[in-house]
DNA sequence: GCGGAATATGTTAGCGCTGAGATAACGAAG
DNA sequence: CTTCGTTATCTCAGCGCTAACATATTCCGC
């Protein structure tokens, strides 16, 4: 609980001998230092345990090393993901994060976005392209590069990082066509906060459509996703249209709750009926059959995204869109 | 990507007529404004377009609307979830979270904190007990609160907040035998980073012990804890002890997999061999049978310390434990 | 109608750092 | 030796804001 006086530059270059501006040189690792000089200093930094204040710098430089991260949710697994690709990414620099959740709330988004750009962060990184006017207003007037996350399905601002999620979607459904389902059922969550689920959703009815098929039946639980809404809502999906032979469902928490259910109900998975799911999470594929679904790069997304913000200092002069991609995991559900 | 200048407080103060330092104090709502002056002002900044820069504001009163957060790991469910709480317990306020992800080193503990003061944060969170002495040094010799989270078994810097998880180990044995159970074998993961699941681990032990028993088999996965590893690990365990009627696995991400291999391996849960887990996560109350655990209340965790931290602008005089508690999820596995 | 609260606003000096330019010290080249 | 280019360092203003204090202005009670 000692208070002592926090050393300042000023400290560090009394003791090293040296100007103030010749301290913040050797930390910032800028201009010619004499080998002799950069020892001295490093000793007295260490000496008093001076850490730089980064406001004092960030206000000096008009610049900071932070990246501005904001994301829907922590409750869905898929976005802490995302955020540890970008910590892995940022961990080699002197770059942090600053994180906002905005519980798929374009108004709160705007609020925290403003409370971060008052930080002068270097970049932005946000998830979708579902954001306020003034947001997007905010984001195109300032000096700040913009990476929107998971989705590439729309015109960025800067740049986009993910997947074609109306194309996971088709391939999905692609994929049990052509293993003989034809009575195909939809199991989904709330799309209202989840564009990207709808999406999808599009893909997979894209497919049939081709092949002169449609979605058999559909039923969708009105809340976030869960295994718990998975299993309740295939349930429910089942006593509706109970001759269904495959189930494409929103994501592999729902499907994982789906199978949950056939367990419980005594329904031979894939026999009876087929599962498919979305994301390729760990959970799925440590099942007793392993999911059938598709993998989306959630780690890969948020590294990219951090990556190619960093390459350059500036926005991009074009818009880019940078494809993760995706791979159907052929499980044993489906 | 126009490049406009970005306002100032001085740009609002002549737009409204009035001396910066007014302008401030109606942002912060300090000291006595008139209902007039407060309209033209916010009228200005609106037209503006104004946000404040952190930076200079955090330089001028050196402190910061910032709450450093250090975790241990994004990829183990329950530190999303302390994070959830933290962002519930922030909402309201106008603090922002500054998060790191350590990787359960201590070394890299450090290394983040001195980044994270260098923001002059009002205050740090971070989990357990394992910090380096130069760690320990910095937080004690700074003048921020600091929360030490998830566990209470030891004395913090100022406050915990967390449960025992030597009480809860013991209530696990507890259970266990008051159901019969004599036979109990244990699965774990690595435990050099995880000093939580090993006091759980010698909680069990000692109920067993008080009964005269001891750990009929152990077998621990060298890696962080997984649905998968749980799976594995428990079929490692039952071939070198087939004779074990009951199993305490290091949490529920491995109490799940081991479910799942019972399934596979066609072994009835219960009768044949009971399952116990630890955190209550949502996946292992989805399954057909609800997976006994104990509930460890990380949300709760995350919020509470966060509103202790709040409540004063100063250290604690004393030391402040906070026992979040825990609950036996009685299930149907155990 | 005057002293003294209470209320509302202005003035000023930094906070700790960085950027731009000035200065010094030293060889090499003419 | 002077001139010039390098290399290494220093000087100093100022980033945008806030704390502390100074200065009006208003409204009392007596």
């Amino acid at each position: 609980m000692t208070q002592y006086e926090v050393p300042t530059l000023a400290h560090v270059a009394k003791l090293a001998g040296v100007s103030e501006n010749t301290v913040s040189r050797v930390i910032r690792n800028k201009g010619p230092i004499a080998e002799d000089t950069r020892n001295r200093v490093v000793k007295a930094i260490e000496t008093l345990g001076y850490v730089p204040n980064r406001a004092a710098g960030s206000l000096a430089s008009s610049g900071s090393l932070l990246i501005g991260v904001l994301l829907p949710s922590l409750s869905n697994v898929v976005f802490p993901e995302v955020l540890q690709g970008i910590h892995a990414a940022l961990a080699t620099t002197a770059y942090q994060p600053m994180v906002g959740v905005t519980n798929y709330d374009a108004g709160k988004e705007q609020d925290i976005l403003s409370s971060l750009l008052a930080w002068q962060p270097a970049a932005i990184v946000t998830t979708g392209f579902d954001h306020t006017e003034a947001t997007r207003r905010m984001l195109s007037n300032s000096r700040v590069r913009v990476a929107e996350l998971m989705d590439i399905d729309a015109e960025p601002i800067d740049v986009a990082v993910g997947l074609s999620h109306r194309q996971a979607g088709y391939a999905t459904g692609r994929h049990l066509i052509e293993r003989g389902y034809r009575r195909i059922g939809y199991v989904g969550h709330d799309w209202g906060a989840d564009r990207r689920a709808r999406l999808r959703h599009d893909g997979v009815c894209q497919a049939l459509s081709e092949t002169g098929l449609t979605l058999r039946a559909e039923e969708r639980f009105d809340g976030p996703s869960s295994t718990m809404a998975g299993r309740d809502t295939l349930a429910t999906l089942l006593a509706r249209a109970p001759d269904i032979d495959a189930v494409v469902f929103s994501n592999d928490d729902m499907a994982v709750g789906g199978f949950f259910h056939c367990l419980a109900a005594g329904i031979v998975v894939r026999k009876q009926l087929a599962l498919f799911g979305f994301n390729g999470l760990d959970i799925g594929q440590a099942l007793p059959m392993p999911l059938s679904t598709v993998r989306s790069n959630r780690f890969l997304i948020g590294k990219t995204a951090v990556e190619r913000l960093l390459e350059s200092p500036t926005r991009p002069e074009q818009r880019v869109v940078i494809d993760t991609g995706f791979d159907i995991i052929e499980g044993a559900t489906a």
